[in-house]
DNA sequence: CTATTATCCGAGCAATAACTCGCATTTGAC
DNA sequence: GTCAAATGCGAGTTATTGCTCGGATAATAG
């Protein structure tokens, strides 16, 4: 048994097994999230195995799992890169929109969901809807759904606090649909974001309307 | 090789490798794809293996193969099933009301998934939202879609065609919040159906009040 | 330079699960 | 009854895949 952690820091995530010190190895964990992340955007969880994914980051598997513990803490780590990453861009763009309509923040965050959803193709979409197949994922929808709690106090001040993580929840999947609804004749990406902006819009304003 | 078909039919299901002839083989299927929905509902599709089903289901896995060609092929056949049950519950139930107002046809149709979703308890749910993960499954979704598709045709007639398919898609989206929209503090089962009912009723408001 | 730690490797182990095969039993026609 | 087709069985085969292990190589401190 290799001593739990020899010198180093202890691993800030359960399933993270060791903490890269050298620059060399950042590279390498840096190196299979990336791998991890186009593939299961590409195939799914579970059709991806952990030696495909040392293989297309250039690793060995044995170097793989000297940073993970598992299959899942690769799922895990992106999960949480992600969800840093979603929530710093929510941040960003809608910082200074703190009274603005809501037509023009829907628009601002779907832009940012095809923003993101680009970089890896899908792998936003993955994570956002596929949250239940592996370990159970609050992560990445979270970090949307805690910035509409705080949007609709301002917007819905009168409704119950509770009412409103219901709501936010709602959203938050209405927007899924983004990626959720199939693509097929007349169902293009353009026509079902428009889709998809009309219903968030009429919710909104329903919201907005009662009490 | 046992000859394909010996004096028998063929296999209607792709995946079906013999077509049961007497009533016993009858009920054992019907056994395997009871017990199969409920494993799946309750553990999901990847966590469930075949030696599981058949043991739910009282049956040898040689038995269970002896009238599916795999896995994938009971769950292929656990979908049509339930393409034909949802089918048959919508038209029954909405074939006098050709003309209701959105707000009663949405009802209707809530209560129609809260009581299908009961039987083997979160089957429907399952089948609805889990659709992307073994075989494309488009079955059950389009079991209600299609029929969207129709209602709109009388609720927005100047509609371009193109765009009906898609706002059903977004419709049929906007209902499986009822199994995708996490339960947790605040958001309990009615809860969760109050809102989502809430954004079908404007969502569609919106599309019969648009062109 | 030397020692110590960190990193890296990839063949192979072990567990799991889909699926087969040969034979026993039941059903139904005659 | 008798026979053939249909059905039922479950131990065992086979392929996949998550993961380990022992040892080689590179970085860093002194």
């Amino acid at each position: 048994m290799p001593v739990p952690e020899p010198g180093g820091a202890a691993a800030p995530t359960p399933g993270r097994r060791r903490m890269p010190k050298q620059r060399r190895s950042r590279e390498l964990v840096e190196r299979i999230l990336t791998a991890a992340g186009e593939l299961f955007a590409e195939r799914g969880y579970a059709e991806v195995n952990t030696n495909l994914v040392a293989a297309r980051a250039g690793v060995s598997v044995g170097s793989l799992y000297q940073f993970f513990a598992d299959k899942d803490a690769i799922l895990t780590a992106l999960q949480e890169q992600w969800t840093i990453r979603l929530g710093a861009a929510l941040d960003e763009r809608l910082r200074d929109a703190l009274d603005a309509e809501p037509a023009e923040l829907i628009d601002e965050v779907l832009d940012i969901h095809a923003a993101l959803n680009e970089d890896p193709p899908g792998l936003l979409g993955f994570l956002l809807s596929s949250s239940t197949s592996p370990p159970a994922a609050p992560g990445v929808v979270e970090a949307i759904r805690s910035r509409l709690v705080q949007r609709l106090e301002v917007l819905a001040p009168a409704m119950p606090p509770e009412r409103r993580e219901t709501a936010a929840s709602v959203i938050v999947h209405i927007s899924n649909g983004l990626y959720a609804v199939g693509r097929s004749a007349g169902a293009t990406d353009t026509a079902v974001r428009a889709e998809v902006r009309r219903a968030l819009l009429s919710y909104v304003r329903t919201l907005r309307d009662d009490t």
